[in-house]
DNA sequence: GAAGATTGACACCTCAATCTTA
DNA sequence: TAAGATTGAGGTGTCAATCTTC
């Protein structure tokens, strides 16, 4: 933590947003470019059918789905209908509350998802291990997930 | 770097891919929206206004504004179109080469850009200083730095 | 009233094509 | 031919409003 003096004067939290705002949009390009191009895929399609897939019986609440994505209700409504178009993932109804729907992933979806991850997940392995040992990766996965997180600690 | 071993079966690339883009959004939503809110930037409108402001004479080259903020062409004509629109920024011709213009920020703009880089300023401090020291932030740019650098070192 | 889902209107950005100038 | 800039068309996401169900 910085304490109020050091909040005030310092530079090392711009800098560190600009790196991860520069980082994050260069990343992006470089890997979601291959996976839009040979598969037709978003990363956000992608992160919606791979974590379907690694629920039980491959099925979420949409507006779980929505929170995992960080997106709103009506952006996983939006995402949702080009992957249903697709046959990649089915809608499925809760009799106990008919007020949710669930996104389910279909074998079709399950199919182009394993083909996709084995080239995206190489892809990713490939350009975040370019400069980077899996220690300074750990470091680096460390230091951002307690940036991200909640404020108390 | 990683070896060929390690590249193929680690995990620690996903999980850092993963919270970069977890972080990404979240921080995106968190210090664009106060922003847009006040003084009706985008954090792409803010940064054009703070890349021009630090240049000599507060112009570039449309161009070279363009890289900076990682858009492409077209991009940077819908950004500037707004901006230039409330005038914040101007037009500058280029009597050496009449293909290119510049983009110059206005005393409007500095004025905007000095008032809303107060609050952003402080808010980027705030969220970056809330779970990490300053060492710990600049041991987080320093890592991110090396990772969007170029692949031959 | 609140939760979940959807829709219309809009914001922002990209790509492909085009235009002008070098 | 290439560089810089713009435009039309389209994709992806948000917000506000609405509908149904709890």
């Amino acid at each position: 933590m910085l304490t109020k003096q050091e909040i005030g004067a310092s530079r090392s939290p711009l800098r560190t947003w600009d790196a991860l705002l520069r980082v994050g949009s260069v990343l992006t390009a470089e890997l979601g470019s291959p996976l839009l191009e040979s598969y037709g895929l978003t990363l956000h399609d992608y992160e919606a059918l791979d974590t379907l897939a690694h629920r039980e019986r491959g099925a979420m609440r949409r507006v779980d789905l929505a929170a995992a994505l960080r997106v709103t209700p009506s952006g996983i409504t939006r995402l949702l209908e080009g992957l249903e178009a697709r046959g990649l993932v089915e809608k499925l109804a809760c009799p106990q509350d008919l007020r949710v729907t669930y996104a389910s992933i279909t074998g079709a979806g399950r199919e182009l998802l394993a083909e996709a991850s084995r080239t995206h997940q190489e892809a990713v392995r490939e350009v975040l291990g370019r400069n980077l040992s899996c220690q300074e990766l750990d470091q680096l996965s460390g230091l951002l997930d307690r940036l991200a997180a909640s404020p108390e600690r």
